[in-house]
DNA sequence: CGGCAAGCGGAACGATGACTTCCGTCACAC
DNA sequence: GTGTGACGGAAGTCATCGTTCCGCTTGCCG
């Protein structure tokens, strides 16, 4: 798991559109077509199969060699946590969007199917939300309790949403869908809306049963 | 993974209590008291850890060396194949013990927790159910839900359990609750309690609004 | 009590699969 | 046209894991 050599301490490329400001020495054209490719690439592969894959599957998949892959990023680690860095990003502005809606109780469904959907598609996201190991993965959860945190608090305010629950409930509900054994998700790529939909139903405030156990304690 | 042999033509050694009929050479007294403890560690093991930790673990979990493991449980497989058996039997056991409980919710509260209680506990188990590559775990599949089947139709009838569920749901449901991440596990260990809870909120008749996907398919 | 066969332990083996490096070849940029 | 950076993928390195093998021990039976 582990990678032998400690992290590199370079690795973030020039970021996604806007042109880094220093330290980006302008890849050639070719290299940067490549870099994309290899991205585009990796988010499919590790979305799909997971983390577990080897580099070679990822740079055959972007139709280059490996070579090519660890010039860009120097490390496996590299590679993706750019991913993921990226799928965090994309859930928490889709999480600010769902503030946005103007029924409490929509919102915090639109929430939850953001938050649920993209555990449920992309294998390598609930892979890092699930273990801890890599640090990079404390960030993430904190970045998307945070955008999660007004939309449950508004829900609960209207009374919609019942009031036992706390932030560190919601992820962990949603997870539902990511639970899902890979082969059903296979057949029925979105069977995981039928289960959050119970789980949903177990969400509203009216449906409340005190529940036997107390809240999770705060991440480490 | 996979076996580089194929698996071994024999296994399953007298089977737990009741002394097997025939083919059963008798074992030496330290013998049979090292197939115990091996059984006995590698459930542990196997449990805490899950189906990946090396050979080498169980056999220093139970006080001996792994060639004496290889000696009574040819191959990998042979090993976790005998636990997971022995696993189903058990939840099987307790399913049993629900559907004898006279009030419909409660039977079904009841054996929610058992399955629930059951993947939590052991991480081998839910490897074991959500992976289907070893052809044993249809056959468990198969065992548990038809221990659960009567005890849904009868909450059902009984207007206690939402109508649109199919028994294939009730595993997938427990699951949902009992997964969780292993560091949130360890600090509560009964933690999957409080999201039965709301999932079995969810889960009353009464609180059903209309689900937006239909059942799983039947497994292949 | 003595012999012997079955059992024992754990170092060693071989396969596998991962990450990373290296170098001859290629193609962009000027 | 030329040279410099990028490319590709074969080869190197390394850790891990299931399995085997063999010299020593120990329970069992006469």
């Amino acid at each position: 798991m582990a990678a032998r050599r400690t992290t590199s301490p370079v690795a973030d490329a020039p970021a996604g559109e806007g042109a880094s400001p220093s330290a980006s020495p302008a890849l050639r054209s070719d290299a940067e077509r490549n870099r994309r490719r290899i991205l585009d690439a990796a988010r499919e592969v590790y979305a799909e199969h997971g983390l577990g894959v080897g580099v070679d599957v990822v740079a055959r998949a972007a139709g280059c060699g490996v070579g090519t892959l660890y010039r860009r990023f120097p490390t496996k680690q590299d590679l993706f946590r750019a991913i993921v860095e990226d799928r965090v990003d994309q859930l928490a502005a889709a999480l600010g969007e769902a503030a946005a809606i103007g029924d409490p109780w929509e919102a915090f469904v639109r929430a939850a199917e953001e938050f649920a959907g993209a555990i449920a598609r992309d294998r390598a996201f609930f892979e890092v939300v699930q273990h801890v190991e890599p640090g990079a993965a404390i960030a993430a959860r904190e970045r998307s309790l945070k955008a999660l945190a007004p939309i449950l608090r508004r829900a609960q305010k209207a009374g919609v949403v019942r009031a036992d629950l706390v932030i560190e409930d919601v992820p962990a509900l949603c997870a539902v869908a990511a639970r899902l054994p890979a082969w059903r998700l296979e057949q029925q790529p979105e069977l995981w809306r039928r289960y959050l939909g119970v789980v949903l139903d177990g969400v509203r405030a009216e449906a409340a049963h005190p529940l036997g156990h107390p809240p999770p304690k705060r991440a480490r």
